[in-house]
DNA sequence: CCTAAGTTCGTAAACGTTTACGATTCTATT
DNA sequence: AATAGAATCGTAAACGTTTACGAACTTAGG
């Protein structure tokens, strides 16, 4: 593999000549520039990026930690964390935690080690000692559809506010019974998401003066087959529910299939609204009215933070909320 | 950020020592060790990973390209391939190529660049000039989920003998007029699999002694959209099909949808049977029945097989042919 | 106590860059 | 032609490691 010395020694200039040429400095002639140009060129000259990152002291790296590539939801920030950075000069290490915690912090282990400029994450549960592994060592980090209490910014929705607005819906079209399925609530396994949703929920049912009934609230696990038995929960109580939200589409479609598998139809028995808008709500039948997130653009902003962080820029805003949608479908009827 | 130097001189040995130590070298007492090991702890010191990578010329990064991350059969190579690599002490930079051709090269300039350990694709569309691009700079490459002409090591499936088992499956069923979602066939786009798979489908036909149909053969673009055209296309022409073949889960579902839409039944009008076997094939109503494809399983041996190659050990078998599964769901009818 | 072998350690060069500083060459002005 | 200033270039140190080689020290056997 050619250096940059044997591209000095082809081209009769020196070293730092040729390293000018790669970084566009100034002060050297066209005539000479050409010519290592076109040397480098012939022997398929490459710099090295770790010589690079050695003396710059940055890596141009960015570590990303994600609790499961392959769920929808997070692949989608992912696109949008990966083409923000690409598009400014940055690649990204994918760290899969594959939804295990020691693998999350087996992963914080490397990333230190990696000399990472900076990481992005989405851990289910952001904890102090999430916080501190980086802040030691002034590596800049951002939290990518999560919010936190610590000093780390964010970007994220409003989740009491959508899932308000969605269970506003159902009550607008003349619900009264509204099943809810959230996300996990028992200690280490809890969301802020999911508790943000709940409360989102029994909100909206009391300032419409509804009654909030236990036996219409279950837990899932965000999984298609926690959502079917959640619905399932739901559906054999007592109270009849006329609606079921569920918090997220995956798990909606779980309670999907539970209506059918009770013999009931969607919407004319029972509506069903989700959460999130993955590509796969569209696509159901009955395509899935539900709380559009922008994925994309929540990766997009938070990658777009982070560089800025790792430039030194100042990041005016440390907290972003991006707005959600309801996006209306066929999943849901007016009683 | 504390350096191997700054260690030494706190333990008052040299840094040579110092690199022992985190080598896990011999030639190190017992008692300097430890004290270098709590030193280090105190200082909360990391080895600079562009600095060992620019001594040993080896990164311990691998690149990945692949078409779309957020595509459910691609994530789930992405992580075998990720687990695999995690497993094995090696990193991997996400190149998402967006299913543009421009990016993708875009991403090899960069990998090259990075001086990554070696690459594993996934294109669509494998060419020479991918070929030459990495086999230049000796760094190795393998295929994972397709095969090339190329001498390059892949793992995948067979796809032809996939295809004419599931259509087998159909012609056991009963079945005489099948149809068929194939992928983009034209020029730049075409893929080997889908290729394969039209004539597995085809020998399928005539072995059975059934004549080929174009009227039933249609083709698609691996989204659920194009699937839910193709069918119709399928669906509308003369010949009533009882059954329908879609090379993907993602058109089958689409296809799916379609039925329903003619007004037809599945599995009693027509049946269905999809391709990959990724989650969403068991969540559809009705679940479908599908060819399944080790998608987990080909990421992982083919990042076995590449660290295998970038530690120079010779790799027996380079072409790799992974065993495809039909599972039977409800999706099908016999006639 | 002497020597040989083994154990433990340090010195210094190397990896491929970037960059401050100073040296050389060129151009233009007098 | 002499000189100032600008343009172009080279020298060398630095970044944080690894490792070959050899030096010093320890131990054991006679």
């Amino acid at each position: 593999m050619p250096t940059i010395e044997d591209i000095a020694r082809l081209a009769n200039v020196s070293i730092a000549t040729v390293s000018r040429v790669f970084n566009n400095k100034p002060d050297v002639s066209e005539k000479t520039r050409e010519r290592v140009l076109q040397i480098a060129r012939e022997l398929g000259y490459e710099p090295s990026m770790p010589a690079r990152s050695l003396i710059k002291g940055k890596t141009g790296i960015v570590g990303l930690i994600v609790p499961d590539i392959s769920n929808p939801y997070y692949s989608e920030i992912v696109r949008g964390i990966e083409d923000t950075c690409r598009t400014r000069r940055y690649n990204v290490i994918l760290c899969n935690a594959d939804n295990k915690r020691e693998k999350e912090f087996e992963y914080i282990d490397i990333l230190k080690n990696r000399w990472v400029d900076g990481v992005i994450f989405h851990c289910d549960y952001f904890s102090e000692e999430h916080y501190e592994a980086f802040a030691r060592k002034n590596i800049p980090i951002v939290l990518a559809g999560r919010a936190t209490a610590y000093d780390v910014p964010y970007v994220a929705i409003d989740n009491f506010k959508a899932a308000f607005d969605a269970v506003n819906y159902l009550i607008s079209l003349g619900h009264e019974r509204i099943g809810l399925i959230h996300g996990p609530l028992d200690g280490m396994k809890e969301t802020i998401d999911s508790v943000d949703r709940l409360m989102g929920y029994k909100k909206a049912l009391s300032e419409a003066g509804l009654k909030i009934c236990e036996d219409l609230i279950a837990e899932g696990d965000f999984k298609a087959k926690g959502g079917y038995e959640a619905a399932g929960k739901i559906l054999k109580a007592g109270v009849k529910p006329t609606a079921i939200f569920a918090v997220s589409d995956i798990m909606a479609i779980g309670a999907l299939n539970a209506v059918l598998d009770f013999g009931l139809k969607c919407p004319e028995d029972v509506s069903v609204v989700g959460f999130d808008n993955i590509d796969l709500s569209e696509i159901t039948r009955p395509p899935l009215t539900t709380i559009a997130q922008p994925m994309y653009n929540i990766g997009s902003v938070a990658a777009e933070i982070l560089i800025n962080l790792i430039n030194g820029e100042s990041v005016e805003r440390k907290r972003i909320i991006l707005d959600h949608k309801l996006v209306i479908r066929s999943s849901c009827k007016s009683i």
